[in-house]
DNA sequence: AAGTTGGACAACCGCCACCTC
DNA sequence: TGAGGTGGCGGTTGTCCAACT
């Protein structure tokens, strides 16, 4: 006995979506919220699949979703990520707002692996592929990290060690409030400075980081003092 | 002009982890 | 505690389209 097939393959629509079928899951999402991904086709009246439903406003029609060419800056971002991360695409993607998992993927498999190729470099274990080029396309050494981080960090002065801070490389892959390195003022405490590292949080919506939206859900814009509580208390 | 090839990306598939009962 | 349901993830495939022969 296998399990249980996600839907009715026979009365499902598959490939490419219809203006009519993005039209349907947008107003129903806006109307409705995400979540219950199995119900939702029969309920907004889409002959899909549930998980195509959820991949599709997923990675299509979200509307905080940044389309376009990626940035030198984004692309250097994804090699080093993918680089600790291995093809960790959601990982990854957290770090890149408005970019999906997929678009990522996408993007890794047709550009940066073939970039790599002609650098010399493994794209899966980052590292020189022969004797040849192991000499110009070693990664990792102190002197190399140091010049390559250089590309994406920024220095501020405001930092401990060494006046340098990277922008939005936090690795911190626990589930727990995103931590800046540069104070931000908030009205949970009045000198942010002070505050232990832990205790600094930044003024984000973290039901919008869940994927909530406005109206839908999150009472944050209406309540100020609530950001972040609906999480720690919920 | 027609056929072929390859790149780009949307979508699907199967597996897994988590949650609920 | 285990079985089933569900959502999420990564790998893979399908399709479209432009460049090339």
């Amino acid at each position: 006995m296998g399990r249980s097939p996600c839907c009715d393959k026979a009365h499902t629509n598959k490939g490419a979506w219809t203006k009519e079928e993005d039209q349907r899951l947008i107003s129903y999402i806006h109307s409705h919220g995400e979540g219950c991904w199995r119900s939702l086709p029969k309920s907004a009246g889409l002959l899909r699949c549930g998980k195509s439903c959820r991949l599709r406003w997923i990675n299509y029609l979200r509307p905080d979703l940044k389309r376009g060419n990626f940035t030198e800056e984004e692309e250097e971002l994804i090699i080093r990520l993918h680089g600790l991360l291995g093809n960790k695409w959601s990982l990854i993607a957290g770090r890149l707002p408005g970019r999906t998992d997929n678009e990522i993927k996408n993007y890794w498999n047709t550009h940066i692996k073939r970039k790599l190729f002609v650098r010399g470099i493994d794209p899966q274990t980052h590292r020189a592929m022969n004797a040849e080029t192991a000499a110009a396309a070693a990664v990792f050494t102190p002197e190399r990290e140091a010049a390559e981080t250089s590309d994406i960090c920024q220095s501020d002065g405001s930092s401990a060690g060494g006046g340098r801070s990277c922008v939005d490389l936090n690795l911190d892959l626990t589930i727990s409030l995103p931590y800046y390195s540069s104070p931000q003022p908030s009205p949970h405490s009045d000198d942010a400075s002070t505050a232990a590292p832990a205790a600094r949080v930044p003024e984000i919506c973290f039901c919008y980081r869940l994927g909530f939206r406005g109206s839908e859900a999150c009472v944050c814009e209406s309540i100020p003092e609530q950001k972040f509580l609906r999480l720690a208390t919920s």
